[in-house]
RNA sequence: GGAUGGGUGGCAGAGCGGUCAAAUGCACCGGACUGUAAAUCCGGCGGGAGGAAUCCCUACCUAGGUUCAAAUCCUAGCCCAUCCA
C-alpha cells in the first residue's frame, strides 16, 4: 500500500497521524503551501525544505494553459520541472469553476473557460482534468468538481452537487500512474442535508479512496456556517483515511478544522497576505505597512523560528521593503507566514499526541481573544 | 535691460467665468484578501461640526479691480523658465 494513513493519536475529533506517500510520509495535521503555477510564490524549494513544508499544491487549470502539461511531463513531471522532491497535490481546476465564474460555462460534459491569459476557449472535463493531472505527475490528484458559490441553493445546488458526483465517477475511469492517487471532493453547498448526501454518495462512489476532501467552504460564507458544514461533511467520512479541508489558512481556521477531524488543508492566504504586508502573529497579525512599524527594531514575532525572524530582519526593515515595493518584502513575509502555519501544525500534532490538545487550544485563544474558540457558536 | 511662457492641494499635473474644496497619478493614513486572473484590490486624504444626507470656515503667488458669480477676465507687484542683449 503506497498511500496509507497511520493514526498516532486522537483527542475528541482531532487526530495526529502519518500519511504515507510515494514521496515520503506526511505528518498530520498538515498545512500545504499553494504553488499554483508550479511555484509557491516568492519561495524556493530550498526555503520550503528549511521551513518544514511536507507537501505542496499546484494547479491543473493554470498549468494546462501555461506551459502545458506536455512540457511539464517532458521536463520531469512537476517534481522534476520545479525541482521539488516532496509530495505534490494538484487541484483539478474545480476551484476555477468558482473563482473564474465570469469566464466559464458549465455543461454536463464539462466546463468551458475563457482563458485569463488570452481569452481563448478552454474546455475541461473530468476526463481531461484527470489526464492533465496524470501528465503533471502529482502524487495526489483531485477529482474535478464544481465548487458552487455561497448563494447557490435549492434545485440549482442539488444539480450542482449531483453533477460533481457524476463527474467523480468519470474521473475514476481514468487510470493514473502508480505514484498517484485521487481524492474525491465532498460538496453540498451551505445545505446540511446536501452535505450529508454528498459525503455519503462520495464515499459510496469511491469507497477505496486514499483520502477525501471537503470542498466548497471558506468561499465567502460566515465562519459559523463554514464549520457547521464541515462538521456535517466530516462526520460521514471514514476515520481511517485523511480528510482534506480545501482552502483554509488562518491560524484559527487550522485549530477549528483540526478540532473537527481535519488532517490536511491548504491556502493561498499566508503567501498572498505576505505579499500584501500582512503577517501572522499570535494576537491576530500585523500589517507591516502601518506607519507605527517604521522604526520598530523588533522581528515580526519574538521567538519565531522562521528564517526571517531568526536572521533579525526588523519590522522597520520589512516596513521599508513593503513600502518600497521591493520583492524581498514579499519573500521574507512569505517565509514567516508559511513557517508560522507549518510550526502551528507541528505544535498541534505534538499536543494531540501528548494529550494536551485542549490545553493547546485554550492557550491559543487566550492569546488571540478576538477569535472565538468555537466558530459554530455565534 | 528686452521678449515669450508660467506660478493650482505634500509633489507632479488637469482645469481657463458658475455644476470647483478643485480631474488624474504619486506620496501619505487605513482596510480587505481563505482549493491564487492578486507583489492585487478598496476607502480616506484643507480645517471644523455631525451617524449620515449635509452645513460652516479658509483656499488655486501677492494686492487691487470687473462681474450676480473669479483658480479661471483686467491692472500692478513679486517670483520662475527659456530666448535675445
Amino acid at each position: 500500500m503506497t498511500f496509507n494513513l497511520f493514526i498516532e493519536g486522537t483527542s475528541g475529533n482531532a487526530r495526529a497521524g502519518l500519511f504515507a506517500t510515494p514521496r515520503g510520509a506526511v505528518r498530520t495535521p498538515c498545512f500545504m503551501p499553494v504553488g499554483t503555477k508550479a511555484t509557491v510564490k516568492a519561495i524556493t524549494p530550498r526555503d520550503l525544505r528549511e521551513m518544514g513544508a511536507q507537501i505542496i499544491l499546484s494547479n491543473t487549470f493554470h498549468l494546462h494553459l501555461r506551459p502545458g502539461e506536455g512540457v511539464i511531463e517532458r521536463l520531469g513531471e512537476l517534481h522534476g520541472f520545479m525541482r521539488y522532491d516532496g509530495p505534490i497535490l494538484t487541484d483539478s481546476g474545480g476551484f476555477q469553476v468558482f473563482s473564474l465564474a465570469e469566464l466559464r460555462t458549465i455543461t454536463e460534459k464539462g466546463v468551458t473557460f475563457k482563458s485569463p491569459l488570452d481569452g481563448a476557449a478552454c474546455f475541461i472535463s473530468p476526463e481531461i482534468s484527470m489526464k492533465i493531472q496524470k501528465a503533471l505527475g502529482a502524487n495526489i490528484v483531485m477529482a474535478f468538481d464544481e465548487c458552487p458559490s455561497v448563494g447557490m441553493e435549492g434545485a440549482v445546488l442539488e444539480e450542482s452537487t449531483a453533477r460533481t458526483l457524476r463527474w467523480l465517477e468519470r474521473c475514476l475511469t481514468i487510470q493514473l500512474k502508480p505514484h498517484q492517487c485521487i481524492f474525491p471532493i465532498v460538496q453540498g453547498g451551505m445545505d446540511a442535508a446536501k452535505r450529508v448526501a454528498s459525503a455519503r454518495a462520495t464515499v459510496a462512489t469511491a469507497p477505496d479512496s486514499v483520502g477525501f476532501a471537503v470542498g466548497g467552504l471558506a468561499v465567502g460564507e460566515e465562519r459559523s456556517m463554514t464549520y457547521r458544514m464541515l462538521e456535517i461533511s466530516v462526520s460521514e467520512l471514514p476515520t481511517d483515511r485523511p480528510r482534506y479541508m480545501m482552502g483554509i489558512g488562518t491560524p484559527e481556521d487550522l485549530i477549528w478544522a483540526v478540532d473537527r477531524g481535519v488532517d490536511m488543508f491548504d491556502c493561498v492566504l499566508p503567501t498572498r497576505n505576505a505579499r500584501n504586508a500582512r503577517v501572522f502573529d499570535p494576537a491576530g497579525g500585523l500589517n507591516l505597512r502601518n506607519a507605527k512599524f517604521r522604526e520598530d527594531p523588533a522581528p515580526i514575532m519574538e521567538g519565531c523560528d522562521c528564517h526571517t525572524c531568526r536572521e533579525g530582519f526588523s519590522r522597520g526593515y520589512l516596513h521599508h521593503l513593503h513600502r518600497s515595493g521591493e520583492i524581498l518584502g514579499g519573500i521574507l513575509a512569505s517565509i514567516h507566514n508559511l513557517r508560522y502555519l507549518l510550526r502551528q501544525c507541528e505544535e498541534m500534532r505534538d499536543a494531540i499526541i501528548a494529550g494536551r490538545w485542549e490545553d493547546y487550544k485554550s492557550a491559543f485563544f487566550a492569546a488571540f481573544p478576538k477569535a472565538s474558540p468555537d466558530p459554530t457558536r455565534g
